[in-house]
RNA sequence: GCGAGAGUGGCGGAACUGGCAGACGCGCCAGACUUAGGAUCUGGUGGGCAACCAUGGGGGUUCAAGUCCCCCCUCUCGCACCA
C-alpha cells in the first residue's frame, strides 16, 4: 500500500511562505482518497445526515452550475460532519440519455464508450479537483447493468401491481428526437431538451399510474415544510385537483349517453350546446347518417394533425362543428346541439363537456360566433345580466335563475345541492378530476434501459421472469440516426422466445425514460453494492431519508415529482418503510455572466478547470459560496474571484507569519474574557455557525470570516507581545476550522502547521463561549426626535434612567433640545435612545 | 389572466423578532513600500459645501419603518383553453 505524506513528515511540516493552491489542494486530495477519510458505514450509536446534490449527466464537462451545486452541498456535509453527525455524501451519473446516442451518430464513438470516458474525465480530472468530499465507493452510474437491471426488476414489480401498463392514446412526439415525451417534458408546446415543435401520434406506450397516487402526492406537499413553498405550489397546479359532477346527457334518437364533466354543477340549468373532443370515439357515431358528417370528419382529422404549440395555444381560435346530432339535458329535458370543438381535450375529464355561455368565458365566445343561444342562470345582484347585451361571461356568485327547483338558492351552496339532486335521480356522479397525467415512459430509443416485456402471438403480453434479468442491452447495433432506433433494427435483441409457451416471440424494443432511472438512485446509495434488491431494506432505513437535498429549480416537476411517486411505490411493494424522498429542499439559483445564463451561444462560459487552475477549488468554491445566497441567481465576476483569492492569501500570510510562535502555546480560556480579539473571535463562531444553520446564507458567513481576518490584522499590526499569544492562538484556531468547510484544503494545511495531527476534517466544529460575547461598555445610539444626534460609550448593566440622564446630559442632545423639556424617552436597552421633543 | 418571488450605492450583496441603512467583497480615490506594480499594506469612498436628502412610487400606523398596513409601478420565474 502507497504510504501517504503522514507521521514523519507531519511533525516537520514548515509552511510555505507564499499560498501555493496547486501544491496544497494536491497534497489533500491525495491524502483524503488515500486515507478513505470520507467513506461511511451505518453507526447506529451516531446521528446519520444524509446530503445529496442532484447526479450529473455525464456531458463530458462539468460547468459553473455544477461548481456552485457541488460545493454548497460539500459545505453542508463538512459542517455536519463536524458537527458529529454519520454524514453520507455520495456522487454517482445519470448516464443514459440522448446525447451519448447523438454522439454515436455523429462521430462514431459507441454511447457506452463515449459516456464512460466523460464519466472518467468528469470524476478524475474535474470533480476529484475540486476537493469534494464525496464518499466514492458509493459510486452510481445508472447506464451499468448491476444498477438498470433494477429498473426492470422494479418495472416487473409495478407491472404485477397494475402500476406499469400499457395503453393506445394520443402522445406527444418530439420529430427531432424520434420518440415520445411525457407530458411533463413538453414545455410550451416545444420539447425540453431539443425545443423542437412537439406533434400528437397515436402510439401504445408503456405508462406508470402515478394519478393513483395523486391525492396522496398532493397531500403529503403539506408534509414537507423543508421545502421551497415555490416549488410545492407548482407540484399542486401540475396535479391540479377539481371536483365535480360527471352528468350522462343522452343522445337523441340512439339513446346513446354522453357524459360530461363539470366543475359547475350550478349552471347545469343554462346549458345551451355540447362540445366534444375531436379525438372522441363518439364522434362516428354523432354524425353517422348525417349531411355533414364528411365536413365533420375533415375538420376532426385537420386538428388531430395540428402540432401541440399550436393546439395548446391559449389564443388560438375557438373553432367548432356541429356534428348534427342532439343530446338531452337530463335536468331540464332540453334538446341541445353537440358540437367538435378545437378546445375540448380528449384526456381531461370524459373528453366532452356541457356549454354555459353565459358563465364561462370560452362557451360565451363560442356562442358568439356561431350564434348559439346565451341563457342566463346565476343573476349577479348589483346589475342585472341579461342574455342579449352581455359583453362576456359572467363568472361571479349570485342566485340560481332559470333553474326551477333551485331558483333562488344561492350559487355556491346550490353547487353542492344540485350534484345531491344528480346522483339522486341517478342522472350522473361526483368525481374528481386531475390535471396529472400518467407517465409515459416509453421511449424509441437505444441508449436506455430495455423495458423486460416479451410480445408472443400465442400469449399475448408477457413479462420477462425475474430470473431471466437484466435484459441486457445489446452493443452490436448500428447508429445510422435514420428510421426505427437502434434496438427495433437488430433482430438478434428483437427475436426471443416465449417464456411461457417457448414459442416464437419478440421483445419489446422501447426503452424506459430516463427520468425512472433518477427516480430511486438516492435508495440505491444507501448500499450501492446490494445484489439482492435495488437496495438493502436496513441500509435504506438507517440514512434515508435525504435530510438535505441541492439542485437546480428547473427539476420542480419533473424529477423531483417522480421521484416523490416512486418512493411511495417502493414503499408499498414494502421495500421500504418512508413516505417522502427528501427531507429539505434547497434550490440553488443560476450562475449568470453578463446578465445573462452563461451558454456557449452567448460567448459567456467560465469553464472550471480554468478557475481551479489558475486560482485553485478552494478560491472557486469561496468566490461561488459568496457572492450570493444559495436559491438567489449568482452573477459571475471575475475580479471576484481575484477578491475570493485575495482573502485566502491574507489568511494563509497571517498564520504563516505566526504559526511557528503560537504552535507551541495554549490557547485562551475563560481568563481571556474582556479581550477584544477574543470576544470577536467568539462572536464570529456564533455568527457564522448561525448563518450556516438558518437557511445555509454562506455568503454572510464567509464577510464574517474577513471581518474576523481584518481584524487579525489590525491585532497583530504592531506585532504580538508574549502574552497575548494565547489570543491570538484561539483566534487562528477558531479562523482555520470555521473556514475549513468553505476551503478544506488551506484549511487542513494550515491547521497541520500548528502541529495538530488530526485532519480538520476529523475535528469537532468550535463552540462559543456566550461570557466571552459580553462586552464591559454598550455603545448607545442618541436620537432627537428620531434622527441621529450622537453616540455614548457607555458601562454595560445600567438603568433606563441613568441611561437617559446620560443621553440628555450629551452636548449634541442639549443642543437640540434648546432649553425645552423632553415629553417622552424612550430607553431601548444596549441599543438607542430616543428623545421625543 | 392566475400563482410565487424580487425591487437597497457605480456593481454583487448586508440589515435574524420595527431600533445607527449600506456589513463584507468588487470597483474607484489617496498614501506607503518599491527600478516597476496589474503584487502587498494603510486610509477614504451613498448624494449634497450645508441644513438635510436617500431602500421602485404614493399614502398610513409608530417615539422610531428597507422591515408593519393600504394603493400603484417595474422585473423575474412558474402555470395558462383543465370544463
Amino acid at each position: 500500500m502507497h504510504f501517504p505524506i503522514c507521521a514523519l513528515q507531519c511533525l516537520e511540516v514548515r509552511l510555505e511562505e507564499r499560498y501555493n493552491p496547486k501544491t496544497v489542494e494536491d497534497r489533500w486530495q491525495q491524502q483524503w482518497a488515500a486515507n478513505k477519510t470520507f467513506k461511511v458505514t451505518e453507526d447506529a450509536s451516531r446521528p446519520k445526515y444524509y446530503c445529496l446534490e442532484m447526479f450529473p449527466y455525464p456531458s463530458g464537462r462539468i460547468h459553473m452550475g455544477h461548481v456552485r451545486n457541488y460545493s454548497i452541498g460539500d459545505v453542508v456535509s463538512r459542517y455536519k460532519r463536524m458537527r458529529g453527525f454519520n454524514v453520507l455524501h455520495p456522487m454517482g451519473w445519470d448516464s443514459f440519455g440522448l446525447p451519448a446516442e447523438n454522439a454515436a451518430i455523429k462521430h462514431g464513438i459507441h454511447p457506452s464508450q463515449w459516456t464512460l470516458e466523460n464519466i472518467a474525465f468528469m470524476r478524475d480530472k474535474q470533480l476529484k479537483s475540486m476537493g469534494l468530499s464525496y464518499d466514492w465507493d458509493r459510486e452510481v452510474t445508472t447506464c451499468l447493468e448491476e444498477y438498470y437491471r433494477w429498473n426492470q426488476w422494479l418495472f416487473l414489480k409495478m407491472y404485477e401491481k397494475g402500476i406499469a401498463y400499457k395503453k393506445r392514446s394520443y402522445v406527444n412526439w418530439c420529430p427531432s428526437c424520434s420518440t415520445v415525451l411525457a407530458n411533463e417534458q413538453v414545455e410550451e408546446g416545444l420539447c425540453w431538451r431539443c425545443s423542437s415543435v412537439v406533434t400528437f401520434r397515436e402510439l401504445e406506450q408503456w405508462f406508470f399510474k402515478i394519478t393513483a397516487y395523486a391525492q396522496e402526492l398532493l397531500d403529503h406537499c403539506d408534509k414537507l415544510p423543508g421545502w421551497p413553498e415555490r416549488v410545492l405550489t407548482m407540484q399542486r397546479n401540475w396535479i391540479g385537483k377539481s371536483t365535480g359532477v360527471e352528468v350522462d346527457f343522452t343522445l337523441d334518437g340512439s339513446g346513446e349517453k354522453l357524459t360530461i364533466f363539470t366543475t359547475r354543477p350550478d349552471t347545469l340549468y343554462g346549458v345551451t350546446f355540447m362540445s366534444i373532443a375531436p379525438e372522441h370515439p363518439m364522434v362516428e357515431t354523432l354524425i353517422k347518417g348525417k349531411q355533414q358528417a364528411d365536413a365533420v370528419r375533415a375538420f376532426c382529422q385537420r386538428i388531430m394533425g395540428e402540432d401541440k404549440a399550436v393546439r395548446t395555444d391559449e389564443n388560438q381560435e375557438k373553432e367548432g362543428i356541429f356534428t348534427g346530432a342532439f343530446a338531452v339535458n337530463p335536468l331540464n329535458n332540453e334538446k341541445v346541439p353537440v358540437w367538435a370543438g378545437n378546445f375540448v381535450l380528449m384526456d381531461y375529464g370524459t373528453g366532452a363537456i356541457m356549454s354555459v355561455p353565459a358563465h364561462d368565458q370560452r362557451d360565451f365566445e363560442f356562442a358568439k360566433k356561431y350564434q348559439l343561444p346565451i341563457r342566463v342562470v346565476i343573476q349577479n345582484a348589483d346589475q342585472d345580466l341579461d342574455a342579449a347585451t352581455m359583453r362576456q361571461a359572467y363568472v361571479g356568485e349570485g342566485a340560481m335563475v332559470n333553474s326551477r327547483p333551485f331558483d333562488g338558492t344561492p350559487n355556491v351552496p346550490g353547487k353542492e345541492k344540485v350534484a345531491e339532486y344528480v346522483e339522486q335521480k341517478g342522472y350522473g356522479k361526483r368525481t374528481v378530476n386531475w390535471r396529472l397525467r400518467d407517465w409515459g415512459i416509453s421511449r424509441q430509443r437505444y441508449w436506455g434501459t430495455p423495458i423486460p416485456i416479451i410480445y408472443c402471438e400465442r400469449c399475448g403480453t408477457v413479462p420477462v421472469p425475474e430470473l431471466d434479468l437484466p435484459v441486457i442491452l445489446p452493443t452490436n447495433v448500428e447508429f445510422t440516426g435514420k428510421g426505427r432506433s437502434p434496438l427495433a433494427e437488430s433482430a438478434s435483441f428483437r427475436d426471443t422466445t416465449c417464456p411461457k409457451c417457448g414459442g416464437s416471440a419478440r421483445r419489446e424494443t422501447d426503452t424506459m425514460d430516463t427520468f425512472v432511472d433518477s427516480s430511486w438512485y438516492f435508495l440505491r446509495y444507501c448500499s450501492p453494492k446490494h445484489t439482492e434488491a435495488p437496495f438493502d431494506k436496513k441500509a435504506a432505513g438507517y440514512w434515508m431519508s435525504v435530510d438535505q437535498y441541492i439542485g437546480g429549480i428547473e427539476h420542480a416537476v419533473l424529477h423531483l415529482l417522480y421521484a416523490r411517486f416512486f418512493t411511495k411505490v417502493i414503499r408499498d411493494l414494502g421495500l421500504f418503510d418512508g413516505d417522502e424522498p427528501f427531507q429539505n429542499l434547497l434550490t440553488q439559483g443560476m450562475v449568470i455572466k453578463d446578465g445573462a445564463k452563461m451558454s456557449k451561444s452567448k460567448g459567456n462560459v467560465v469553464d472550471p478547470d480554468f478557475i481551479i487552475s489558475k486560482y485553485g477549488a478552494d478560491t472557486a468554491r469561496l468566490f461561488s459560496l459568496f457572492a450570493a445566497p444559495p436559491e438567489r441567481d449568482l452573477e459571475w465576476n471575475d475580479q471576484g474571484v481575484d477578491g475570493a483569492y485575495r482573502f485566502l492569501h491574507r489568511v494563509w500570510t497571517v498564520v504563516y507569519k505566526y504559526h511557528g510562535k503560537i504552535r507551541t502555546v495554549q490557547p485562551a480560556g475563560r481568563e481571556a474574557t474582556g479581550d477584544p480579539l477574543y470576544r470577536k473571535t467568539h462572536l464570529t463562531i456564533k455568527k457564522v455557525t448561525e448563518d450556516i444553520e438558518r437557511e445555509f446564507h454562506f455568503n454572510t458567513a464567509i464577510a464574517a470570516l474577513m471581518e474576523l481576518v481584518n481584524e487579525l490584522y489590525d491585532f497583530t499590526a504592531q506585532g504580538v507581545p508574549d502574552d497575548k499569544l494565547p489570543v491570538l492562538r484561539t483566534a487562528i484556531e477558531a479562523l482555520i476550522l470555521l473556514i475549513a468547510p468553505f476551503a478544506p484544503h488551506v484549511a487542513e494545511e494550515l491547521w497541520e502547521s500548528l502541529g495538530n495531527t488530526t485532519g480538520v476534517a476529523g475535528t469537532d466544529w468550535p463552540s462559543f463561549d456566550a461570557g466571552a460575547l459580553v462586552s464591559t461598555e454598550v455603545t448607545v445610539v442618541v436620537q432627537v426626535n428620531g434622527k441621529v444626534r450622537g453616540k455614548l460609550t457607555l458601562p454595560a448593566g445600567l438603568t433606563d434612567k441613568e441611561i437617559e440622564a446620560a443621553a440628555l446630559a450629551e452636548g449634541k442632545v442639549r443642543e437640540h433640545l434648546a432649553g425645552k423639556t423632553p415629553k417622552k424617552v424612550i430607553v431601548v436597552q444596549g441599543k438607542l435612545v430616543n428623545v421625543v421633543v
